[in-house]
DNA sequence: TGCCAAATGTCAGTGACTGACATACTCTCC
DNA sequence: GGAGAGTATGTCAGTCACTGACATTTGGCA
């Protein structure tokens, strides 16, 4: 089990030891972050952490926040084949929706718990809500696009898609924070407001409450 | 005529002063920017060209973006007044829909013009679009407790206005990203592609398409 | 074993941003 | 109009994220 994507089994030792670096880099660093805080925390400190050179964080992450957004990493493409396994007569929202859904019971739960983790980080310091909203705002393009190609339709005239991709990353985004300001730790909340959230959305800005 | 904010009437030498170091600053910035790009150009270069220190530039801007991101500030508060005044039949979206387009109808042709050269230099930088998103979920926050106090509902426990200002927000975002990408430069055409793009909204998430 | 390519370390440098302190300027009160 | 208070600015030193260049090590492979 695992994330069911990573086709590259690490054959080499050479493959395994970067693997191992990286793990480590990103274990050193949310360890860190945790004890001291993110700002508080220099890539110095995380890389001598995992007993690499400053130099060498900086080959493996373009930046200190994509550490943080590594957790997030290959959900997207989890998501992207969920949509696509979803029957062509559910709408777009909707099928984002149950693709969200059906995404996060395959995960691995080392995983989810992780993305957990980084996500309530993200929400102790601008700087990494600015990454992260930067980071939602180019998996929403490929979620455009994939919409588009799924109802047939031209991504580049047709603004539908694009305006989906937008109102449902805006509203997990919306979820994120509400379960991040609850207090809450559980993850399952976590997804079940989301899904809460994108079950209301259309009938909130349709109707007059 | 204005800005129909800024009830801050320079009245001594050291406001006056104070205002036009500002100005200069966001002229320097903006017209080197434009020359030689964002990335390109430093802070010492601005600051020069404005004639003060560099540190009189951090005293005046928090960062480099802040100095484009500046351009929209003031249109915030607009758009909440506009909210305010519209009628309470509207829908919460209709509401935000119609106050955009006064706002729009209510503002210099100077400070829209300086709106439209900071929005086409946000779309040719990732850090300057990471800052503009953070600086949406702030206001998207306070746009969702005036959704809330309009309808008298509880933001604490309807998720409902913070849904409908993400759902504001990410649309007149993705306008944004359009009318950028579609090379056009007529400022009615922005305003237009946003309304455009609220109207169609509700329809592209509840219906299959 | 020996060659090639990839990974890493070291070093010097850039540029955004900050705190501390001294100086110059504006405002106000008399 | 001048003294004192408060504010804006310049200067300087320093931190930290991030990068290019080059040398060194290390794993893959003939």
């Amino acid at each position: 089990m695992g994330t069911a994507i990573a086709e590259h089994r690490p054959t080499g030792l050479r493959e395994r030891k970067k693997a191992r670096t990286r793990e480590a880099l990103v274990e050193a660093g949310m360890r860190l972050f945790g004890e001291r805080g993110y700002q508080a925390t220099t890539t110095e400190e995380i890389a001598a952490s995992a007993d690499v050179s400053q130099r060498t964080f900086f080959r493996y992450f373009g930046s200190k926040e994509e550490l943080v957004l590594a957790a997030q990493e290959g959900m997207d493409e989890l998501l992207y084949q969920a949509v696509r396994a979803r029957p062509l007569q559910e709408c777009a929202l909707t099928a984002a929706r149950n693709a969200l859904r059906d995404q996060w019971e395959l995960s691995d739960t080392a995983v989810m718990h992780a993305q957990g983790e980084a996500l309530r980080l993200i929400d102790t310091n601008t700087d990494l809500l600015a990454a992260q909203l930067r980071y939602c705002h180019e998996r929403q393009e490929q979620l455009a696009a994939l919409l588009a190609e799924r109802a047939g339709v031209d991504p580049a005239t047709d603004p539908r898609p694009g305006l989906v991709a937008a109102v449902f990353f805006a509203t997990v985004q919306n979820g994120h924070t509400a379960w991040c300001r609850s207090g809450r730790t559980d993850l399952k909340e976590l997804v079940a407001t989301m899904l809460d959230h994108l079950d209301q959305v259309g009938e909130a800005i349709t109707t007059n409450w």
